[in-house]
DNA sequence: AACTATTTATAAGA
DNA sequence: TTCTTATAAATAGTT
């Protein structure tokens, strides 16, 4: 659609390929709305751009219910191949959420830690990356703060000491 | 697109619905691929019928490391989903076990990315802080080697079209 | 499931 | 970036 045919690969030019993805990144959100409002259908879109920017198109406005649909779904099908989940009932559903979302969980959190690493792209360990270090800093910068806060709470003491008592202050390391 | 304009609102035609959904389905999953090979964008895409039927789509053929790599970037929403699940629950010993455990986990992985800090001590926090070091350290190490590999791989490539078709070997920045 | 008249999306150019 | 426009692609209605 447009003025020459295209190939599908991989556009070479940057800008090019930057400017398209932001033609049918708008086109495929456009589309994804019409079939869930035309057909009545559950729809969720989500679109990293190269640089990991994140966008998304839910027919909820919800994605999380979506996605938990969805991991109950796919986790039936993995786990549960023949039983029929109606007949089980509610508490099965429940239990199959709650296995799939730790199953989701446990995978994630071995990652923070930087273990079973094998299965990442270059592009996800990035990702990883940039967001572990933007967690360090915070924590760094809350232990700056304890730390600088339990210092002059020691000082004053000392202080007070000194004022109150006559007596000589002694200063530890902290 | 078609021999008519369509409104944008739910067909009516039970029939027509369902065409129009077949059409417009393979449509958006081919328009997703594209988008996700041309662009380089990394895309999930999932589809449930009114009937409930799942369609997806998903660059890397693994919907899990997308839906892994969303909750990440939107982790505020995911609280809100645990807390409709702990309503919900049913009170068996199993279910309380998986809910303590996700809870854990919840936590945990809070802290991993950063957030909820108040709560920790000094001693803690450097746990944390080394914690995330030693993460970063495998996370870049991991990555470093795919980069090298695909380096030699490439490497490989322009050397053996040198030797083969005695062509001059262009050298790009990689 | 095919066919085609039209609408829609979009590649290239401005 | 935004708009314009020629053309490719998608698809609504039809067979």
């Amino acid at each position: 659609m447009g003025r020459g045919k295209v190939e599908l690969k991989r556009i070479e030019n940057k800008i090019n390929r930057q400017v398209t993805f932001s033609k049918r990144r708008s086109g495929l959100l456009k589309k994804a709305h019409e079939i869930s409002v035309l057909c009545d259908a559950d729809v969720g879109l989500i679109i990293f751009s190269a640089k990991g920017k994140l966008f998304e198109y839910s027919t909820t406005s919800c994605m999380e219910r979506i996605l938990e649909r969805y991991e109950r779904y796919s986790y039936a099908e993995r786990q549960l191949v023949a039983a029929d989940i109606d007949s089980q009932g509610r508490w099965t559903l429940e239990h199959v959420k709650l296995k799939a979302r730790l199953e989701v969980l446990e995978r994630n959190q071995r990652h923070f830690m930087g273990e079973d690493l094998d299965t990442l792209s270059v592009k996800e360990l990035q990702s990883l990356e940039h967001q572990l270090d933007s967690a360090l800093k915070h924590i760094r910068s809350r232990k700056n703060q304890l730390m600088n806060e339990s210092i002059s709470e020691l000082q004053k003491k000392v202080r007070s000491q000194f004022l109150h008592q006559g007596k000589k202050p002694t200063y530890y390391i902290v």
